[in-house]
DNA sequence: TGCCAGGGGGCTC
DNA sequence: GAGCCCCATGGC
């Protein structure tokens, strides 16, 4: 079955609901501006925006640029392949039906950067209530109402002083000087670099360590390495109990489980 | 090496 | 409602 067409340059049909839970998607731990609508989503992903909702056996996406959302929510690859890799570890069918309509997003590196060294040692709710005032304050209202997440040159002027106020305690400092150094770096030198060799050059960035790089390497659409398994606290405490926690980590989609894990664990532990 | 640094929200008891 | 922990990291 086709997955996704693009219809016209602001929709996209999305065809294939089996690879694409909405709910899971956006309780997956990759995107943290969604807001609730009637009867979907409304998301942001750096200047571009997105409504998604349920129509009939389709989701329907309006956004600003279907191109650029097509690519965001890897519509171009098929999660069969994937989820059929993972059929000779043993244990995984609940974590497979319950998460498998997950997918790995191609976000923008700035932001997810910016984002997850917020997220340091912080409570989902509490990091996107910042990571919003940070759009609203610094970004630009875009035509359904939303802000942008603001781009490097938007924050080149913001103070240790401006991020505290909006909550980013003593993440602040980092922030200032990650800004600085991003303003520096050169993507397409360091995209050509192995895993291991990434993760040291994006270690160099304030505030950024080894989880948070992983979840870079991970999520950002210039990376994008499916093999990469950010652990995370919660997933820590999940391979304590899980017998052999190598086969899921070494693993060409390491990363897809991981996230698969982390909804399965987290999202659903509250709501069943 | 081990500890500490915002603060607020959610969880357990 | 008190006490604990949080999608960790940097610096001492």
């Amino acid at each position: 079955m086709m997955i996704a067409k693009i219809i016209n340059k602001n929709t996209i049909n999305i065809y294939d609901i089996t690879q694409f839970d909405l709910d899971a998607i956006m309780h997956s731990g990759q995107v943290f501006r969604y807001f609730k609508t009637k009867n979907g989503y409304d998301i942001v992903s750096g200047v571009e925006y997105a409504s998604l909702y349920r129509e009939d056996n389709k989701i329907i996406i309006i956004c600003s640029d279907a191109e650029y959302f097509f690519n965001y929510f890897d519509l171009h690859r098929d999660y069969n392949q994937i989820k059929y890799s993972f059929n000779k570890i043993k244990d995984l069918q609940n974590v497979i039906s319950l998460s498998g309509g997950i997918r790995i997003l191609n976000a923008d590196f700035f932001e997810i950067v910016l984002s997850f060294i917020i997220s340091a040692n912080n409570n989902i709710k509490r990091f996107t209530k910042t990571l919003n005032l940070l759009a609203e304050k610094y970004g630009d209202k875009l035509d359904n109402g939303l802000f942008s997440f603001p781009t490097l040159k938007q924050l080149s002027k913001t103070t240790e002083e401006d991020f505290k106020i909006i909550g980013c305690g003593y993440r602040s400092p980092y922030l200032v000087k990650a800004v600085e150094q991003l303003s520096n770096i050169n993507l397409s030198n360091i995209a050509a670099l192995s895993n291991n060799d990434l993760s040291k050059e994006l270690c160099k960035i304030s505030g950024v360590g080894p989880k948070v790089s992983a979840c870079i390497m991970l999520f950002s659409k210039i990376f994008h390495r499916l093999d990469i398994a950010p652990i995370d606290t919660w997933l820590n405490k999940v391979l304590c109990d899980i017998n052999e926690p190598n086969l899921l980590l070494n693993n060409k989609y390491a990363g897809v489980l991981q996230q698969y894990l982390f909804y399965y664990y987290q999202y659903l532990s509250k709501t069943l």
